[in-house]
RNA sequence: GCCAGUGUAGCUCAGGGGUAGAGCGCUUCCUUGGUAAGGAAGAGGUCAUGAGUUCAAUUCUCAUCACCGGCUCCA
């Protein structure tokens, strides 16, 4: 007999060799229908794999991360099993699941493509082969065999990730036709798959390598229920409503004119208040924490980047030089703000006592990004960081970074953002010539890194090889409407810089030591803060952030001119406003689209104009009474101040 | 930069070898009084650009550009 612990930490007994499935059975019906794959002892593994010591297990239903990863995990396999039937010939890359279902990367037959009009045909054969309940096979395989296996098949991808594979560690997974190298879990059988949709084709790199071949990239997902499909398929229209290029044209916010440039957006009236605001906000927080605000200009002399460094790592892929009368004489758009802010470190010798230094800058600057990757504002060429650089003693970095998180912190509670990841980026150890600096400093800046964000209780994933060039750096992603992480905030270490341009301050010792550099943007860019900002709240900003706060309504002609003292008077108090005039003499018909974004509704007739009030209606709540004017500003501010008073707690 | 898809009015889209349509929006007029309207008239398009096939191309073919979905990249 074998000890079975389950995740309540009770503990059962079972003969040995007993499977996930049996005990799924032993403990109910329902839950043998619907678990998906067995964690044990932290490893996800088949049902059926027979449990032959004691082990704490986790059975895995659809509700489960790993439940869902198994089910669409085995769904890849069902799809390469469909295309091998329907294209014979097919050499197989990687199939993994993902966060919305799953790929698989395929090679096909010589001059065979596929296109859109093929999925459907996909599709069909995978729910064929799916009701046909073939069993999903495990089976431990020699190094020797799979080699052969997979060299008779023709399948050159297959073959070299064996060839990477330690031998003993080997397994294929069989189904009805079809067998391929997977490490597992897999399901049962093919019949729990009852729902499927492929996505979308892509090419992809095999390996991810732009150097190797492309191959053709099938996305897809499944389901256990039609239903279940039929609901994600609705989700995904909603978020397409949501997706920031189209809020951003209904309200007005910013343009992107091919006329202009690529990646050059252009902010609208509506927009520059909407991005005013955060930068205002913003840069209240930081004199809270003792910044100071610069000013430089959107370009600076070559020699500038070489000093840093960057324009021998990017200058041939970046904005080319521009050139003047004066031979020889070269300026670059900037595309960075620090060697500016270093300049400004340099104007004059630094005490020990003057550490930190904070100069922050809502800098604009120019990158060469690669036509494909432009992307609405979440990926432009020319952008405003709302950068700041932080000059400090070495013993001072821990505490200036953690003061930096706060503030990323403040922003993220500002707007509500509760689902962010953080991470963690480290150089690369087996490939370091990509990096400048020493050993020594970079093992510094990372271990302050991770220090930081420990004693932060900060819950981060590390990445390593995802480095900036010149130091280690702290991400915060966030996802947009349809589930792709953006990088938002982030915070780098660096004491490169400040070697490359010879910063020094006095110690108290009256010696010249070197300061430790940090760069932080808690936004990132304006552009794609305030586009996954339009994501999240679909366009519905906090009072304080929108950028017509009121409308204000005449009942009817006779009343515009009390609307119009109203409306004077609001503006007066800074309050944003609008008026909507159905005979359209003093303002414009406010639509709709737009109607619904605007929080507040103030109503005013004859009653209000006899007793100098507006009638107050708050969007999605209804009335709030009749006020005086100065009333009702008094509760707006109140509003806003509630809004905000959680962030700066 | 690479793979696939798309490109028709300001927006959302229909159409299709014989030089264009709808809804919304826009302009003008009328109507409208506690709520986000109603009626009438009107303006708007070299059907992305260039070449080819054809008696004839917005429609078919090719190329270019842009956008969309991915890949690579992301100081």
């Amino acid at each position: 007999m074998i000890k079975i612990t389950l995740p309540d930490n009770s503990v059962k007994e079972f003969h040995e060799g007993i499977s996930g499935l049996e005990i799924a059975e032993a403990i109910s019906n329902r839950l043998a229908k619907e678990v998906l794959s067995v964690t044990v002892n932290g490893e996800i593994w088949d049902l059926n794999r027979p449990i032959r010591s004691d082990a704490a297990i986790k059975l895995n239903q659809w509700d489960d991360r790993e439940g869902k990863e198994t089910f669409w995990h085995s769904s890849a396999h069902l799809m390469a099993e469909a295309i091998e039937t329907l294209y014979p010939g097919t050499k197989f890359g990687i199939g993994p699941s993902i966060d919305n279902g799953f790929y698989y990367d395929i090679d096909l037959p010589e001059g065979r493509m596929l296109t859109d009009k093929d999925l459907a045909s996909i599709e069909a054969k995978m729910l064929e082969q799916a009701r046909a309940k073939n069993d999903i096979v495990r089976k431990d395989i020699s190094k020797a065999d799979a080699l052969k296996y997979f060299s008779q098949k023709n399948d050159p991808y297959k073959v070299e990730l064996i060839s990477d594979l330690p031998d003993g560690s080997i397994t294929l997974y069989n189904q009805g036709d079809f067998t391929d190298l997977c490490r597992g879990p897999h399901l049962p059988n093919t019949g729990y798959i009852k729902a499927i949709k492929l996505t979308s084709i892509a090419g992809a790199y095999w390996r991810g390598n732009e150097k190797n071949k492309m191959l053709t990239r099938v996305y897809g997902i499944t389901f256990p229920k039609q239903k279940m499909l039929e609901e994600y398929l609705i989700m995904l229209e909603e978020a397409k409503k949501r997706d920031h290029r189209k809020i951003g044209r209904e309200m007005e916010l910013f343009h992107l004119s091919p006329e202009v440039g690529l990646g050059l957006p252009l902010w609208l009236p509506k927009g520059a208040i909407l991005r005013e605001q955060l930068e205002l906000f913003l840069k209240k927080v930081q004199k809270k924490f003792g910044y100071e605000q610069v000013i430089t200009p959107h370009i600076g002399d070559v020699n500038l980047y070489k000093t840093s460094g960057h324009f021998q790592k990017y200058g041939k892929d970046s904005f080319q030089p521009i050139t003047t009368p004066t031979e020889g004489e070269e300026y670059l758009l900037k595309p960075m703000n620090c060697p500016h802010h270093c300049e400004i470190y340099r104007f004059k010798p630094r005490s020990y006592k003057d550490l930190p230094i904070r100069l922050a800058e809502f800098g604009t600057v120019y990158r060469y990004e690669q036509s494909g990757e432009l992307h609405g504002l979440t990926r432009v060429r020319g952008f405003t960081q709302d950068d700041a650089h932080i000059f400090c003693r070495p013993d001072q970095l821990k505490d200036e970074f953690l003061k930096v998180i706060d503030i990323v912190f403040i922003i993220f509670k500002a707007l509500d953002f509760k689902e962010y990841t953080a991470q963690i980026s480290l150089r690369d150890p087996n490939n370091t010539e990509k990096y400048i600096g020493s050993d020594e400093n970079w093992e510094k800046a990372q271990r302050a890194i991770v220090e930081a964000c420990s004693e932060k209780g900060l819950k981060t994933t590390t990445v390593l090889g995802e480095a900036a060039f010149y130091g280690p750096k702290l991400d915060f992603m966030i996802k947009d409407a349809l589930g792709r992480s953006w990088q938002l905030g982030t915070i780098q270490v660096d004491y490169n810089l400040p070697e490359r341009f010879k910063l020094e301050y006095i110690g108290s010792d009256d010696k010249r030591y070197q300061p430790v550099m940090i760069h932080r943007a808690p936004f990132g860019s304006m552009e794609r803060f305030c586009a996954v900002l339009i994501e999240h709240t679909a366009g519905k900003f906090p009072v304080w952030l929108t950028p017509d706060q009121v409308v204000v309504l005449p009942i009817s002609e006779k009343y515009n001119d009390y609307a119009q003292k109203v409306l004077n008077e609001l503006n007066n108090s800074d309050i944003r406003t609008v008026i909507d005039d159905r005979n359209e003499k003093i303002g414009r018909k406010i639509r709709d689209n737009e109607l619904k974004r605007i929080p507040y509704l103030l109503i005013v007739g004859e009653k209000e104009a006899e007793n100098g009030t507006v009638s107050v209606r708050r969007q999605g709540e209804g009335d709030k009474g009749t006020m005086t004017i100065a009333e009702f500003s008094d509760f707006l501010r109140s509003e806003i101040r509630e809004q905000l008073r959680e962030a700066f707690n």
